[in-house]
DNA sequence: CTATAGCCTAC
RNA sequence: CUUGUAGGCUAUAG
């Protein structure tokens, strides 16, 4: 409800605007460096430095993101920040400042259940920004080799491929341990004991306390928020991370190969037995040291190749290890190319093909890690008769098909033959005639990717 | 290197 | 009254 306090002032400070244009000038003030006793307390200098709140604003910016509790828009943060810069600042500075609370919105998973997220508002999503500026430059060097969620220069790619090596190398088993929502759980006091012994300046630290119990509001009314880190602000995948890096820190101690994805952990060992035994083990770490709530339902030790890890199994043939993907996230793509290719919807066929291979593209790239050659040609073909097919449709009429099939060669008798069938849409999108027609080389030179060569393309390099 | 747009993954 | 954050990739413009 309080806000920084608006009204009132002047703008008058146009030359200490944010602003994202324009000459960056250094930011004056304790500058890098002095790691002594004077740069750990002066961090909040840092955090509300003008270089740094620029950055942060060009970020929140570039998300694009929706309005907070307060209605407040990405585009109206500019002019806010230049009415009340100062102002925030000083709030920011003497301990007065306090966050809005977060707004709850649920997105469907792909499973089927909702996902709570907690909104700030714009503001706050920047003055979050600015502080995980800063101290992400002082958690993300010690953090684990072996933590690659949330992690600029770690990919999910990476993950897997450490997945994949401690495979080959004999760790045949994996304890795969589920949290039951875990950063709905994380507990706020233990959370900032973590934060505390890296973070020396208690201004900081007050205000990412601030954060935490912020508070939500669901519908019009305001609970507060005892435990958990909300799901949508810049703070919180850090804070996740900060908070698990004992969980590997723990894993290194005992000697582990591990790989952790966020709240996702797998822990590589030799043999069932010692699955068992560090599942038991690590689970009541979990629970007693860092009062989570481990899944145990969920929580297994199994093969990697049949539990599933950022949407892949491992398999090993003659050749060697290889990822696999599930039966499940096939289906998906062709669900979402289904929609894309309807014969009832809009847009021209160059549009139409953009937005395929935007989708295909997309997919090849993070899905191209696995082998499935056989199962790509087979989506090229299918994809080529339904975009052939809505060609069909958009023909319509007789002396359209006619004049169409014409000018793609087709012999007249032919032509004329087949502008008159009464066939249905998909069985003459299989037909000879359309495949000799429409060939897929015309098909490629309106822009449709040929999967096969993207799929060969991106595949190989692994 | 900066910016825009889209897709994918994870939460 | 409806979608946040982080990372990755691709395309485009400087």
């Amino acid at each position: 409800m309080r806000q920084p306090q608006t009204t009132s002032k002047d703008d008058y400070l146009s030359k200490n605007r944010v602003e994202p244009e324009g000459t960056i000038e250094v930011c004056s003030m304790t500058h890098g460096e002095t790691e002594g006793r004077d740069g750990v307390q002066n961090l909040l200098n840092k955090v509300t430095g003008r270089q740094n709140l620029n950055q942060a604003y060009k970020k929140v910016k570039a998300n694009r993101g929706s309005a907070g509790i307060d209605g407040m828009t990405v585009d109206e943060l500019l002019p806010f920040l230049m009415r009340n810069r100062d102002k925030l600042i000083q709030q920011i500075r003497d301990g007065s400042y306090e966050p809005q609370p977060v707004k709850r919105v649920e997105i469907p998973k792909p499973d089927g259940s909702k996902r709570k997220l907690g909104i700030p508002s714009v503001c706050d999503r920047f003055i979050q920004q600015a502080i995980l500026q800063v101290i992400e430059r002082i958690f993300d060097p010690t953090f684990s080799d072996n933590s690659f969620g949330f992690r600029s220069k770690r990919s999910a790619h990476d993950a897997l491929k450490r997945a994949k090596t401690y495979y080959e190398e004999g760790y045949r088993y994996v304890v795969d341990l589920d949290l039951k929502s875990y950063f709905d759980t994380v507990n706020h006091d233990k959370l900032m004991y973590c934060v505390e012994k890296r973070i020396k300046d208690k201004r900081v630290l007050r205000l990412i306390r601030k954060f935490l119990r912020s508070g939500v509001v669901n519908h019009g009314k305001v609970n507060p928020t005892e435990e958990g880190v909300p799901q949508g602000g810049p703070l919180s995948p850090i804070l996740g991370n900060i908070y698990l890096d004992q969980l590997d820190k723990e894993l290194e101690r005992r000697g582990h190969q591990f790989v952790r994805y966020a709240d996702d952990s797998n822990i590589y060992v030799k043999s069932r037995k010692a699955g068992e035994r560090v599942m038991r083990s690590i689970t009541t770490f979990l629970e007693k040291k860092l009062k989570l709530t481990v899944n145990h339902e969920k929580t297994q030790v199994g093969s990697p190749t049949k539990l599933k890890f950022l949407g892949f199994c491992l398999y090993t043939t003659k050749q060697g290890t290889g990822f696999r993907l599930h039966v499940k996230l096939k289906k998906r793509l062709e669900r979402k190319l289904k929609q894309l290719t309807k014969r009832s919807r809009s847009g021209n066929i160059r549009e139409i093909i953009k937005e395929i291979n935007e989708v295909t593209i997309g997919w090849i790239n993070y899905y191209g890690i696995s082998y499935m050659k056989n199962y790509i040609r087979h989506i090229d073909q299918w994809l080529r008769r339904r975009i052939r097919q809505i060609i069909w449709k958009r023909w319509k009429k007789v002396k359209t098909r006619y004049k169409s099939l014409m000018k793609l060669n087709v012999p007249k008798p032919k032509a004329w033959e087949w502008a008159n069938t009464r066939k249905g849409y998909w069985r003459i999108a299989c037909s000879h005639i359309l495949h000799r027609s429409i060939t897929n080389k015309i098909l490629e030179q309106v822009g449709l990717k040929n999967l096969t060569h993207l799929f060969e393309h991106v595949h190989s390099s692994y």
